[in-house]
DNA sequence: ATGAAAGCGCTAACAA
DNA sequence: TTGTTAGCGCTTTCAT
């Protein structure tokens, strides 16, 4: 029965390998991390021997040593939509196949985000790089992260200089308008003007589009039709029971988020009406749900999105690494991230909540 | 135009804050960390330069020289399922407000997670704790992180020694029982029988407590009435397909989890079936969208299951430092972890998918 | 109460 | 191709 006194010393370091192999510590350094000049046949003595000890580099000295931390960070404002888990699935998944260790941080308000940039935390000292999902990135914060060596890949919004997966929210409006219209609907609703704390411009953006095109189509707009909503489901179910007592209710709406449509549906089928026979409804992000009561909406990847992201993100890290590998000398910090990405496909989705006006 | 060379050397280290302070690093150390036997007058006076420099020390340093990380890892089956997602949002927010980087992982397969806990993955390099919820953990695992010094609280599953956040899944399955059978349903069926990749035993306790209660209450079972299904809402749609077809259908049936009990709602509805009327079905989590299809369901926590785990791993790290510190002699290691809380409140929601039996 | 100095385990110049 | 060595920025004895 040996005293456990600690667990200290049964973990092997690169002096370990280094000694077993024959080798200097810089030799196992190299052979190990792939870099040129070394012997094949060194290599593969140091590989075979790093295995038998079961060794492999403390991330902290690596980090402190190198100067950077083989670590991406996930940047969401909350984590319990569905839409945000499943890209942050997605990026995740990516990110650790490809050896990277993955920090996940909430946003509950701007201020919240500003301190994660703010000098103090030492940011760069943490992560390599950063996945924003639907957390607005001011032009100042981008330029910050890009000066600080900070890749940055964001899902939903943009930031000046970095690659954005995206989806053209102008044309989800359109769509929306258009199905709606050719249904033959006039008195047309909005739930979902932006309301949220964290406001980015998807609302903004889907709802301009929504505009235009019933515009285009020669639709009369209402003002008093379009509501706020946050995205989740209880806003969305406020915002109906608000159009529902309207002097002349809407015979369709148009939710800008599957969650609001739910909420939407709670109410109606609290006054007894029957979606798509007496309101017509639809929604954005084809929720896992959606087929479950049967919601027209406009489809969008999910997981894709999260591993686009991602793949970005590795390019963009990768990229860096070779650079500076290459000229040690200038080049002006804020060209990184080729930016603007072709926008990911959507696909209006028709289901049982939206038919023609009677 | 100067030459962006770098952003090298605009960041404060120990040594700017100690010099300008007119003291040894040593003391900031001390000052910053809040550790005793530091002047009143001195700490202030390190606080405000450090403040005033915007020092905050390299974590990678510190993990370095201090051999412990500040960081707790979320150990996820996956991250798209409703209940995880908020009980990671839970942790998050807890540990984040406690200071801990948090890391997530997600693990595909058991294996993944023995490679997570292998030696050469350095875990007790990366992260102070561990929080893993529904995935399962093997004895030995256990004792391994305990004697690496790695604290742990599960959510879902237990592990030997370990703190574990649970729901008495025994309990779920009699609450079920004794509501179908108060509604007079004598031909109950099952859904969600063990298939999933990482089996926790949520599934086999709530199926046993089920089978429990309904045998106490006198009623027959029919073994031909458990199906299988691996939670998600396709599963519990050819769950419910299959039971409807059977030569005598039952009248209600429970499903294991509420998402399972919608795809068995989309297949009621696929044949006209009315929900409640026809057949009854009840669900386990209250589920977000629950209320949406007006589904009886059995009610727990969800963010509060990660928020609890989060305490009592932050209580556990806390310790462990303290027992650091006291003590640097012996003490067997496998002790840590007061281990079995009591189980989480549980609370049936009835709604409108039972009723009873015409 | 404070300081000096020895690491923590690795990476990256620089030499050889 | 390989080895030597100087850090990376902090924590922690051990002195004082």
């Amino acid at each position: 029965m040996r005293p456990v006194t600690t667990q200290r010393r049964d973990r092997a370091t690169i002096e370990d390998v280094a000694s077993a192999a024959g080798v200097s510590v810089a030799t196992v350094s190299r052979a190990l991390r792939g870099l040129p000049n070394v012997a094949t046949s060194t290599r593969q003595r140091v590989k075979d021997v790093a295995e038998q000890l079961n060794y492999s580099p403390d991330p902290a000295a690596a980090r402190l040593a190198a100067g950077h931390t083989r670590t991406v960070t996930v940047v969401v404002p909350h984590l319990n939509g569905w839409y945000i888990s499943n890209v942050v699935a997605g990026a995740e998944a990516l990110c650790s196949d490809a050896g990277y260790d993955v920090l996940i941080v909430g946003i509950g308000s701007s201020a919240d985000f500003s301190r994660l940039l703010s000098a103090s935390y030492q940011l760069e000292r943490r992560t390599d790089g950063l996945i924003v999902i639907e957390v607005p990135v001011a032009e100042h914060e981008a330029e910050s992260l890009a000066s600080r060596g900070i890749s940055l890949a964001t899902v939903g919004v943009a930031a000046a200089g970095h690659p954005a997966i995206r989806i053209d929210n102008i044309e989800v409006g359109h769509i929306a308008a258009r199905h709606l219209v050719e249904l033959g609907h006039d008195r047309v609703a909005l739930i979902g003007v932006q309301k949220q704390p964290l406001h980015s411009d998807v609302a903004v953006d889907r709802r301009r589009g929504y505009v235009e095109g019933l515009s285009e189509l020669g639709v009369e707009l209402d003002p008093s039709m379009f509501v706020e909503g946050d995205f989740g489901i209880d806003a969305g179910q406020e915002a109906m029971a608000a159009l529902l007592v309207a002097r002349i209710p809407p015979t369709a709406v148009f939710s800008l988020s599957d969650e609001m449509a739910f909420g939407a549906l709670i109410e109606m089928k609290r006054r007894g009406l029957e979606p798509g026979t007496d309101v017509s409804i639809m929604g954005v992000d084809d929720h896992a749900f959606s087929r479950v009561v049967d919601l027209t909406t406009i489809s969008h990847g999910v997981a894709e999105h999260g591993i686009a992201a991602a793949r970005l993100l590795l390019a963009q890290m990768a990229r860096g690494h070779a650079d500076r590998r290459a000229s040690t000398d200038d080049h002006q910090g804020v060209d990184l991230g080729t930016a603007s990405q072709p926008a990911m496909p959507i696909t209006l989705v028709r289901r049982a909540t939206t038919a023609a006006v009677r």
